[in-house]
DNA sequence: TTGACATATCGATATCTCTCGATATATTTG
DNA sequence: CAAATATATCGAGAGATATCGATATGTCAA
């Protein structure tokens, strides 16, 4: 059979399916309401469990948990002050990420230009 | 009980669990590996469901699956030309979006500066 | 050490998602 | 119309994920 016009000499993009399994499984971990609240949340500075908890409305432990995966990704860090754990942003590109998502699902109010 | 010093007056986003909800969803959708990768060709032009799946190393009818996901969220539009069916980005955000991914998930080569 | 507080982990259940084969629809060709 | 091609849909089973209560760990204060 002949070939389709769109067979694009140099333009298809290298890279295979399982390229994208660990971007996926990222993203994945990323893809939660309250997970994404806690990020953005947490991209305007350091917060404990419970801070973050009474925030998205959720149990201390469910937040626990959500932090756990969060981590478990490079997204979050965290340090024990006394009793308390606060929990920060420790991948750059996160800023980044968010600002699109904010740019494209919560555009309401803060357009800067 | 008194106030925690990280009332952060100004600081903390303003924004709930809720608001994240549909941005969930749509990165949901995006966060699998099939799924990056359909759209990562689909931002070089467009190509049928027969092409895709090829690419992507999957069944049609899973390829077509995918596709009809990725159009719930509104990221791809599609036409038909005969007895084949053109599949397209049609969200102008996820170019960056994309972008953002590979940056963090796929640096392998295409480091400019 | 004991008790209170903050966080983390575990087990169970419910819910969602992925994938596949089978089938259905749409379109062109003979 | 019938056959072939391309795409879409459906149902079932396997596997992953979310959530909660209960419990465990870790830290401070008395």
């Amino acid at each position: 059979m002949p070939e389709q016009v769109n067979n694009n000499p140099g333009g298809k993009p290298e890279g295979r399916v399982e390229d994208f399994i660990e971007a996926a499984d990222c993203l994945k971990t990323l893809a939660h309401p309250v997970r994404l609240r806690i990020v953005h949340l947490l991209l305007n500075g350091r917060y404990t469990v419970g801070e973050i908890a009474e925030d998205c409305e959720v149990l201390d432990n469910v937040a626990s948990e959500h932090l756990r995966l969060l981590q478990r990704c490079g997204f979050l860090g965290s340090e024990r002050d006394g009793r308390r754990v606060y929990y920060h942003v420790a991948e750059p590109h996160l800023e980044q990420l968010m600002a699109c998502i904010a740019g494209r699902f919560l555009n309401n109010s803060n357009e800067l230009t």
